[in-house]
DNA sequence: AATGAATGAGACTTCATTCAT
DNA sequence: CATGAATGAAGTCTCATTCAT
């Protein structure tokens, strides 16, 4: 039992110490641009080894995405979900995805990239779960946001429309701050973007 | 001179038909997944004719996708330019941003996945230049913005930050359309996003 | 027309010498020890050269297998056709299995060793196109040995076992042939073969 | 002494055991395609466990082969040493022939194939004991053969020639009994290949 | 004695690019 | 100019064997 546990955990510190190496390799190559022979190296294992735990090249990407964005997901739901009010859940929201965007750079880096879309073609396996993932997050803001209406914190207005362009705020946001060269923290523009969000553009005395 | 027109011409026709071929098949299968055997079938030439007009595969898809940027953007901004107040110039930003998606759905596609990101290493061009572009292209619509604050039309705020609002808006809209099929078209989107850009989303009475 | 004709003449040239290679190597050391690489440096190919040819190694074995039996078959029916009467279509038969083994040992060798009977376990086009060949060569002989009954020239028997006896009674000879070295010629087999199979080993005395 | 027998009659079981799963796994996938870790699994030890009982994947199956012959041969020789006269031995060798096949389809399939002949390219062991097992084999035929000539039951001729006959006709009959999926009893084909060796094919009458 | 994770050499195959025709 | 057969470097993956536990 003992025994076991260890060789488990030894498992998981080894796989976790490939895939580690392998989100490096890859957001700075690309899939293709990466062998396995790099992320052997890198990792500090023979090429046959990555096999023991991962069967393919591919398969080793795609657990490597799917860890990261569920890792994501959820660190961003548990944010959320940690306020009461509209206005908070939206203000954590967007904390939340600037905190991760800015702790995890590489991986975000390759998300927007979406290389996983184009795998071999056989495999929509990535492609489908990327998209699924995508789409019950915007539910689930869809949800902060049908919600706000309801407690009249937010204008009666589709609350799909509201969850596509917060998040879309937000991902211009990042992609600016990646292009940058991250010179101030992405924390900065919270409130801006919050503020946007909320009011609009427009000159309140033409409105 | 007549006759060195004409083949002018022929060349470039041929050309457009290489291009044009490739952008159908490197959107639909991606960079890696592509290959120049597949190219010269569809557009009719032999391989090494392909290589009268391009010398890599590198640089082939680096033409077509700098050409069909150069494209989108001038459509873009001539549709902008052709109208005075700001409202609506940001009107017609999103809609011929919509209005190239639409028509463009393949190469649109192929550009969010941003594979011209992590070519080979040491050609950096392709990235620069979708850089640059963008780049360029967020300090247009500042100006458009900025122009638009002092006309009063616009509150005060960055217009740095108006500029990517909208552009993320923008993209976010169309993102979900390719996801969801493609079953509304994105012309009927332009008017809740100018809502939500120019009024925010708050209630109004709590505003 | 003169010209495709040649490319195609010339195409063949090539498959044949690749497939004259393949065979002495395949031959020597069997399918799973020759690499593509012994066969592409002893045929004066590259590697890749031998792709254009055969989709696969698998193929390529397949073809030259193919291509044998094909050849060793039609050329022992063609000299069985070529006489009228039964014994004598026996002998042919015998003289014909020796003439082909002692002009191609490497092939036979191969064939005997049947190595195409576990290929890859999904193909089992070699497999099932040896023994539909095994089949329809026993059947032939049948038919031979029947006609021989109807004609009183062989006794009254089931005409398939007279078939098996006379294939494996080769076939024995052909491989003592092989390890003893090939010292005498398996044509001095012939008359002892016939002997044997038409007449039997039992003392006339005691019979 | 007790403990040390207990000990060596352990470490037989076991052997014996791995060549039992490595003889049925051989004999479906063939050499290159058996793994050791298959073989492992199939015979509940681990994989290098399998390397405390033969010293190499070859040698494993250098040892199968050889102990599955040897039985093969001394069963046969047995049957037919337990008889007097020459023509109830030829019988016995026929019948003890397919006896052994018929208890032993796998392995004979494999026999037949003869994949050992192509083992790696320096190891000729394997090899060499199948001939000289073979040679030796042709050899006991032939004496019985030689016997029969003098006893005047067999007619004065080649004694080798005799043994290769009866040898081929008995395998030509397992090989049609492999194909035609064991339908019918091996042990029905005795009579009609003894009455072919003995009596030969030709009609009495033009006899 | 027994294990099985780790190794890494080596095989097959692909495909961008060249160059003789 | 145009062709497309030929090239061969490079990548993925397998699996017999070893050795620390």
């Amino acid at each position: 039992m003992e025994r076991s546990k260890r060789k488990e955990m030894e498992f998981q510190l080894r796989r976790n110490e490939i895939l580690h190496q392998a989100e490096r390799i890859f957001s700075a190559k690309g899939f293709y641009n990466t062998t396995m022979a790099e992320i052997a190296d890198a990792s500090g294992f023979a090429i046959g080894t990555l096999y023991l735990f991962f069967e393919s090249k591919e398969k080793l990407y795609t657990a490597m995405i799917n860890e990261k964005l569920d890792l994501m997901y959820s660190e961003i739901r548990g944010a959320v979900n940690g306020v009461e009010k509209t206005i908070d859940k939206i203000e954590m929201l967007v904390r939340a995805h600037f905190y991760f965007v800015e702790n995890n750079v590489d991986i975000c880096n390759l998300l927007i990239r979406g290389e996983g879309m184009t795998l071999s073609m056989g495999n929509t396996v990535l492609r489908d779960k990327i998209i699924a993932d995508y789409v019950s997050h915007i539910d689930f803001i869809e949800g902060i946001m049908h919600r706000g209406i309801e407690m009249k914190s937010l204008k009666v207005m589709e609350s799909r429309i509201m969850a596509l362009a917060i998040l879309g705020i937000i991902r211009s946001f990042f992609y600016d701050w990646m292009l940058s060269k991250k010179e101030t923290p992405l924390g900065d523009k919270v409130d801006p973007v919050l503020d946007i969000f909320l009011k609009g553009v427009k000159s309140e005395v033409t409105g």
